[in-house]
DNA sequence: TTGAAAGCGGTACCAT
DNA sequence: ATGGTACCGCTTTCAA
């Protein structure tokens, strides 16, 4: 009943070219900032699309331009702090440089992950950042390159795929802990990762699945090998892909009588598990264990004790991946670049002497 | 050079059409899933579009229909926990029910979220979830919502905006922790928030925008003023929007002569920043200083000690603001409806009696 | 500089 | 059940 001021029920370039008395095309132009035209037309257009309350459709705008100013992301779960932050450098570049983004998570699942890629690129997004869950089923990937829109990989590397990368400097991390654990005597070391095997068992590298973890889990299994340490296989503990059953393993880690002396937890929500566990369980961190963990979250420094971790540059490995994921679709950028970011291991007080 | 197997430059309907020599309509019929169609046309089609490796362009059919399957959601900050964890409540109700994110950051900056509304509407997203930076400007919102698009507030509420709204019973959680702490003797008990004035100080509830902490500070205030403690408006820290602030605000504070007994902190990034100044300056929590945070994060309960939190039904807040967007955009639901979650105090170790 | 008209890739109405 | 065709709102030749 009450009309108010402006009813807009999509007032469109043909509406306001109406208005202004000129044709379609010469509004379209004024409005959508191209081609060239008259001072007093553009002012007429203007004009009048004020008065309409003119909203352009970017729908309609993608239709024929073929670019929709849309980046699609897929993570593995947005919750996770590691990706929360890395999605805030992705949001921060694409506000920038007039994208917006669109975000599937796609729990690590990688048939959820395969029809996320499917709705991005029905949606026609212009590009894509994907953390992939596999890096060895990476089809759905490809078609999506061939496809012709861009895509960079997050965190995750793949050598099947031919493509920008930002990653971490994962494998360096990991040696420079395990030396150091070593070095401080410990033998029993665990690495403990969210990451899961069909049968929930770890036996080599090539069962992950996950870039970033099985090159952690390969410079881990170096050092030992190269310290005359074997069998450190049994030590890599899968599967902790929630809270509940990280404190399952743990708890049956700790609790058995070959007890590690040590643990490395694979990002920031296994290590507050881990130490949740020891808690309980009535262990010292450090003196029944040692703790290191990946991904410097904010909280870890103020434990106690404060945990030592690898602090990962999270928020520039999103920014990084957005930058060069723009450039290409500017045009910009020759071939694919890979780039890994560099790690530092921020020594506090969660690691001491393996006890004698 | 090389042709590939499928160099998909687009196929339409039309040359799904054309191979499998039937008419347009009828290939459109099939792939969109409506109307009726023969099983010969249909297996014809079927076929014909697999074999050109068809992908439908949902940015047309958005075109006709109208629907973009699309919500835009804004938030502040993205890389909160709290923000990360609602949102993963969103993409998982949008994620079962068809639909797809569009996600801003607002940096809490009534601008950019203005900015993020204007783009949100302009490509066409059928409904929004908006965390809004200021409860009192909100044409923007209100303008969204007579552009027809269903709008739910997050987290905050508006008297001004008629729209569903999912928000936590902020005050009663207040009241209640207020309450306790001066049971148990504080009577100088300061509440800190990010929320910032124009000249950073607080005279009264007015001055906040974010409706959740106005409604916490007037719940705080008001217990005060019934236990006769008057003048507490001067307790009342605003403006610490980054942890740089926060640390800064709350180091004069400890070292002043008249410093707090307890803080409470109105999100779980402050509660964190005031923990590790307590700690640099050599305070002890609770017995110098009692602390009571907002949000229950992840890592309060490893702390030493465990910090007393007001747990907040965040995953639930951003389900529910999902469901009720996607309810209204399926026609159902009737007037705004506004629901209240309930909060929880969660009693830990932080907090002590006040020092004699 | 401006306008007419042909798309973009679907949907949907109207005949047949 | 199927085909023809007019849109959806905007961009973009091509002429004038």
């Amino acid at each position: 009943m009450d009309q108010s001021p402006t009813a807009n029920t999509s007032v469109t370039v043909a509406d306001v070219a109406h208005k202004a008395g000129v044709s379609k095309a010469t509004a379209a132009r004024v409005l959508g900032g191209y081609g060239t035209v008259s001072d007093r037309a553009r002012e007429a257009v203007t004009a009048a699309a004020r008065a309409l309350d003119y909203r352009p459709n970017e729908l309609a705008r993608s239709m024929t331009t073929g670019r929709s100013g849309t980046i699609g992301v897929v993570v593995g779960d947005i919750e996770n702090p590691f990706f929360s932050l890395a999605m805030r450098g992705i949001t921060d570049v694409a506000r920038q440089t007039g994208f917006t983004v669109v975000l599937i998570n796609s729990g690590e699942e990688i048939d959820t992950e395969k029809a996320a890629i499917r709705t991005l690129l029905a949606k026609r997004v212009d590009g894509l950042i994907v953390s992939p869950a596999k890096e060895s089923d990476v089809g759905h990937l490809k078609e999506a390159t061939r496809s012709g829109r861009p895509l960079v990989l997050l965190d995750r590397g793949s050598d099947a795929l031919d493509v920008d990368t930002v990653i971490a400097d994962d494998r360096h991390a990991a040696e420079g802990i395990t030396c150091r654990l070593i070095a401080l005597g410990h033998r029993r070391i665990a690495y403990l990762t969210a990451c899961d095997t069909p049968d929930h068992r770890f036996r080599t590298p090539a069962d992950i699945n996950t870039g970033s973890v099985r090159r952690r889990i390969e410079g881990f299994l170096g050092v030992c090998r190269d310290a005359d340490l074997s069998g450190m296989e049994d030590w890599v503990h899968v599967g902790a892909v929630t809270p509940e059953h990280t404190r399952r393993i743990v708890t049956a880690m700790l609790e058995s009588s070959q007890r590690p002396t040590a643990i490395i937890a694979s990002d920031s929500v296994i290590g507050l598990e881990v130490f949740k566990v020891c808690r309980q369980l009535g262990l010292g961190i450090p003196n029944d264990l040692s703790l290191v963990s990946f991904h410097d979250a904010d909280w870890t420094s103020v434990t106690t004790p404060p945990v030592t971790v690898v602090r990962q540059p999270v928020y520039r490995l999103g920014e990084t991946a957005a930058r060069l994921l723009v450039d290409r679709l500017n045009g910009k950028g020759a071939q694919a670049s890979r780039v890994v970011l560099q790690t530092e291991v921020i020594e506090r007080a969660s690691v001491t002497e393996a006890p004698a």
